[in-house]
DNA sequence: TTCCGGTGTA
DNA sequence: TACACCGGAA
């Protein structure tokens, strides 16, 4: 476990619970975590870019994927849709090839979508201001927000799951059930105005030592949701269905349906559910890849 | 076997 | 507001 400076970590504590988040509790906290990122920083290949496109991807795959499990793919991505145009262009069979292990290939549809409409509406340029940004597919609070400071190094204010671990490991450790609005006045109040985006790099990077050596403190947090089990769900039979068809072509239901052994009805739904999706077409009970 | 998360939709 | 969505790691 890295070193945590504990005696800097409970005096920023003491002088919040007596004084509130005055100046010298906000400058102690900055110099933490800064101290922490001085040491400890890694540089992830998204931090040595500021390729909006580049920012973009790596934060649409960051989205429920932890950092391990993203860096090989986001550069193998690139790699093969080195731009917008590139990507904009490619097929959807393409894309979600890249995608696969990932999880979540709905995101791959969206980025494609995104890399269409910056084509077509915005001139090949990503978006500067947080709500176009909001209305592009697949980018909400927390995507727009990451780009903006990313990208552009805009003093925005961010939450995501490991700033929530951080802050409520620093400030709200002895509450429950604690919503967002009150974790932002934190993100807002102790925010480096003037370097925004190595300001968030080094906060993740706290948050994830946190959560690493001192639990999930996000189950604190209005949040947090537990999970249905993944075996048996159909999201694993959605997996299973996109997996074989990237990799067998088109494919009849009835081949689908001796390779899972799963009834009838709901092989039907969840196909039907994929066509909704915009993952693939179905004609003649003959489904492919869209 | 259990765990984890940001976005879109109903 | 509740729920669906992925797959690898612990």
């Amino acid at each position: 476990m890295p070193e945590i400076n504990s005696e800097k970590i409970q005096k920023c504590r003491d002088i919040y619970e007596k004084n509130g988040l005055n100046k010298s509790a906000i400058k102690l906290f900055q110099d933490i975590i800064y101290e922490y990122y001085d040491t400890y920083k890694i540089n992830f290949p998204w931090r040595q870019t500021e390729d909006p496109y580049h920012i973009l991807v790596s934060e649409i795959m960051l989205q429920q994927t932890q950092v391990n499990r993203v860096i090989k793919k986001f550069q193998e991505f690139i790699g093969k849709f080195p731009s917008f145009h590139t990507l904009a262009d490619s097929s959807l069979e393409e894309v979600l090839k890249a995608w696969q292990g990932l999880g979540y290939n709905r995101r791959a549809i969206y980025l494609k979508k995104c890399a269409e409409i910056v084509v077509d509406k915005y001139e090949g340029k990503l978006p500067k201001d947080r709500k176009s940004l909001k209305d592009l597919p697949g980018i909400g609070d927390a995507t727009s927000a990451s780009i903006m400071a990313f990208a552009y190094n805009k003093p925005v204010n961010l939450i995501e799951t490991n700033i929530r671990t951080l802050y409520i490991y620093f400030f709200l450790y002895n509450d429950e059930n604690i919503s967002d609005s009150d974790i932002i006045e934190f993100v807002e109040k102790t925010l480096d105005r003037n370097n925004p985006r190595k300001w968030y790099n080094a906060l993740m990077d706290y948050g994830r030592m946190i959560k690493k050596n001192f639990g999930n403190l996000s189950r604190k947090s209005k949040k947090y949701t537990k999970q249905k089990p993944f075996k048996g769900s159909d999201r694993q039979i959605r997996g299973i269905i996109l997996s074989f068809l990237l990799k067998n072509g088109e494919t009849n239901q009835k081949t689908l349906l001796t390779t899972l052994k799963i009834d009838n009805k709901r092989l039907f739904r969840i196909l039907n559910d994929l066509k909704n999706d915009g993952f693939i077409t179905a004609e003649a009970n003959v489904y492919k890849i869209l």
